[in-house]
DNA sequence: GTCTATAAGCAGATAGAC
DNA sequence: GTCTATCTGCTTATAGAC
């Protein structure tokens, strides 16, 4: 009665904690190379109550990677070259923490490089489904293609060039290759 | 006298079939996965001997890793375009079993995130002298992106509809995006 | 020269003390 | 409930037998 937080949202908080030490560590050095003990170390609790709460490193591997789903893409054909940018402007702009874990271990992790391609397919499908036509798909799958190369280059390899680029600067140069992947009749 | 094949040709044999099983190796499971035991045992060779012959996992990793460097690239500017679709096209048309341990690696290990991002460097320098003038720099990094991010779609996620595209399906949708981009005024 | 045996270290996971 | 101590397994690397 007289605690200030109950001992459930203790807890919780501790949990939260462990989570975002082992968003980092997964963001910045990949599944294998991060350890439970690392983790633990960051969040600054006892490596055995990481295992306690999470089963496994693959369990929290699988709850650091989780994101929520992407909101439903409108399928105004008009606005699509237009919503693509503002889409890699906002990914280019932000730090990327939600998805960096994800994207350091796509190549190396199995499972992480499942969920990645079924990433991908999803968008692919929202693109091809406002843009129908011939080529669709192959189309869409440029577009993604060129999305994830752009957010690679800049946030995995650090390009310089791209590193120090604003993100208007590149969704003005990117703008007519859009244009041209959202055209049925090239 | 009477031996059809020396002592030096018999080690250099070996030695560089224990090479091509450490390249496969490191190209499907990356640096960390990959072990000494597992590239021994696909070269049909005792474990100390990849030892013996490379000193060390690391230094194994740097010699699977390197690539003779790039050919020079012409500075006609008229041609840059279809010369970059050429380039993509070889690219997506072989296995691309030379670059795919750096690949597969360049983002959990530091030299090859290194390596990558000294190459690519590289070829952006070569893309930017060739058409100089404002935001060169920014457009060949852009160039170099969406080729990193399509070879690595198609050969390292597997995105089914970039699988089985060929290579001409894919730089004639291309074609317009490099247009756009060698061209100094939008 | 090649391989057996082993050293040395670090990881994830677990059992049990407090 | 939390942490100490440990178990088990796997890795690279090495020393020495043959």
């Amino acid at each position: 009665m007289n605690e200030r937080i109950s001992r459930a949202e203790r807890r919780r908080q501790t949990e939260a904690r462990i989570l975002a030490a082992a968003r980092q560590n997964f963001a910045e050095v990949g599944y294998d190379r991060t350890t439970i003990r690392a983790v633990a170390a960051a969040a600054h609790v006892d490596p055995a109550l990481v295992m306690q709460y999470f089963g496994s490193k693959e369990a929290l591997f699988r709850q650091a990677v989780h994101v929520p789903a992407d909101e439903a893409l409108p399928t105004d054909p008009e606005k699509l070259t237009e919503l693509l940018l503002s889409i890699i402007g906002v990914k280019l702009g932000e730090p990327s923490t939600a998805s960096l874990p994800l994207l350091r271990s796509m190549f190396t992790h199995p499972e992480a490089t499942a969920q990645m391609r079924a990433s991908l397919a999803r968008q692919l499908e929202q693109f091809a489904a406002a843009r129908p036509g011939d080529d669709a798909e192959l189309r869409a799958s440029l577009i993604v293609s060129i999305l994830l190369g752009v957010t690679i280059t800049r946030n995995l390899i650090e390009l310089d060039q791209l590193r120090d680029a604003t993100p208007d600067q590149i969704t003005n140069l990117l703008r007519p290759c859009f244009q041209a992947l959202t055209n049925n009749r090239a």
